[in-house]
DNA sequence: CAATAACCGAGACGGTACGTCTGGTCTTCAG
DNA sequence: CTGAAGACCAGACGTACCGTCTCGGTTATTG
């Protein structure tokens, strides 16, 4: 291991200061637009303390995710004996999340940051699908055979979470939740009626 | 109506060598690395040539996209008698495009540019459904008695494009691209065995 | 000759604001604590215009200098018959000048700029000895008789300036400003008494 | 006074390392340019170890002054019975030493860091003068009938120092050092021909 | 001989300024 | 009026040092 050789050990309140910092930067211009500027003189830190640990922007924005400075994990699954009922709640949490536009604009600044850097990207996709949370209740469906045997359910699941993604990134307009995740099971479930022989 | 008043006309040639530029730097920089500056160079030509016909990138990108400089459509959606086939088809392809790293890295560009730009994101889309292709196939699908009656083909051609795009974000590892296929055709269409009563 | 082929020509109203801001952060601050920074803020101009045509700080002030934005001539040098008296008004002027300690330390700013570029050390000689008008005296002497023939008139001008020089270095306090002078003119002038044979 | 009250003593070791690093830093990168984490690195020192005894890099060049670090009395002045000749060899030599552009260098760095810092001035001074041989000498001069009874000493000693410090400042181009030399006994001594009546 | 105190090397800290790069605007000249 | 060129103001970038503070560890003196 590696042995202390002598300095002053790392500051926690600096590093947890730049954390929410960032966080608030995130939220209040974008990816795109904050700056690491902006963010040592919201934390009070001076510019070199986050270069010192941190190699850019995205590193900073993967640490606050990470840390759930950032973003909640979004689903929290049910799981009552109706498996389409309880996709049906979370999605629609997910979904009505998603309309309120400043939240909406965060997960594009998200998407952004993600596209930078791969462990933003995985845990936006942690968050999507409640780490793992929505797969075992796709598991469960399998067990309980309101899935056919053999479903892929990780598939599904990244489907379910790309299908999010994409509405974020088309700015869908906020129309009828209810009806859109509707579709969406039907897309992800069947329609519930056996296809044609 | 505007009436000319004398000058010269816009220069096509200065138009085509800015989007030619714009491509070349989305490629080699990405979106979030490119310059208007560097745009401007690499084109030979004035930066206020740029701004007075663009109000930022993503404007330029987004000509780009629209124009065909930069982003094919990625699926050609054959038309036989076997709908999962088809679509098989136009996945394989698709996926193994993104394979290409620097096709991914140019993928992740775009959809950075898309969160920043809802005419990207709609190009994106389109370029990733073969704009309306994959759905008219569904639909035909629909018709053929492959799919339900009331399939939400419009959702079930949306879940395909946004697993595409959470895959390149995620960057999968390029894997068994026809497993990770069949297990997405699953997911959408069905393991082919209907589901338990 | 080099064409000019396009662009808006070098903005004279920034160079002056510039140069006079120059100046006055000099004699606030001293050149050793003026800032590039600060100048630029002082003259409401972008730090890139002052790095387009001056390469650093002290090129700054030697243009300030040779613009006479900060030095004037110290040296007044009359021509009566009396060469010594001549010499007495000169010098108690420019000892007067650096009794005032805000002069003494715009002097002493002036020095430490002249140890890094010759261009100022060469304005600063000038300065000190108005530009060649106290040799002229001194030849004048010479031609007169006050002087002997033969003797180095530009040596005598540069130990003159030399001594002040070393005066404002070394902080001399401001004492009997015509005993010091008389004293110089005894060195430089003799005593005005035959050495002993 | 103060009572010790326990802990290490002052490390003499430290204090050498501090002062030749210093040494170092001030011909290598000159006083401008050279830092106090420098010389820190340099002598394997932490920096508050600096800190705790100097106030800042001026104190520390003077301290390298004083203790003979950096600049060797320059003067050693002779006493035979020709007083010119005495003032020439010195002379001489300290010219001499002058036209080594290194040393030149030096002395331009020791000019600026006396801008800064009265002691360093007034330790050049010294370095300048042998400490007051050369005045000692002139002294000597005037008992012995060279120089006219009266004669200032002090101020023509401090004439020969500053005529050699603007030497320094200007860079005046290494000529031909004993024609100098002579014109500067000349300016300051007389011509050796008693002034016309 | 433990406790105390000041020292030491090392290096993190909040800051200031550096010199560079880019954004978007404005100004010239050529066509 | 367009377009190439490029200067302009503004401000963020990432780096270098400043002077202070905080570590673990090392001598001395003192109770």
């Amino acid at each position: 291991m590696t042995v202390r050789r002598g300095g002053a050990p790392r500051s926690e309140a600096a590093r947890i200061a730049i954390l929410e910092a960032t966080a608030r930067q995130v939220v209040e211009r974008g990816f795109a637009h904050m700056t690491v500027e902006g963010i040592a003189a919201d934390a009070h830190v001076g510019k070199q303390t986050i270069y010192r640990w941190w190699s850019d922007k995205s590193e900073l924005v993967a640490e606050c995710m990470v840390e759930g400075y950032l973003l909640p994990d979004l689903l929290t699954v049910s799981s009552t004996a109706d498996l389409r009922d309880d996709l049906r709640r979370a999605l629609t949490a997910q979904f009505a999340f998603a309309d309120d536009p400043a939240h909406a604009s965060l997960l594009r600044s998200l998407i952004a940051a993600a596209t930078d850097n791969a462990a933003i990207a995985d845990r936006v996709r942690q968050a999507l699908s409640a780490d793992g949370l929505l797969r075992r209740r796709l598991d469960q469906g399998v067990a309980d055979g309101d899935l056919p045997p053999g479903s892929p359910t990780k598939t599904i699941a990244e489907a379910i979470a790309g299908a999010f993604v994409l509405r974020v990134l088309l700015r869908t307009p906020p129309g009828n939740v209810s009806d859109e995740v509707e579709r969406l099971l039907d897309a992800i479930l069947g329609t519930g009626i056996a296809p044609a022989e």
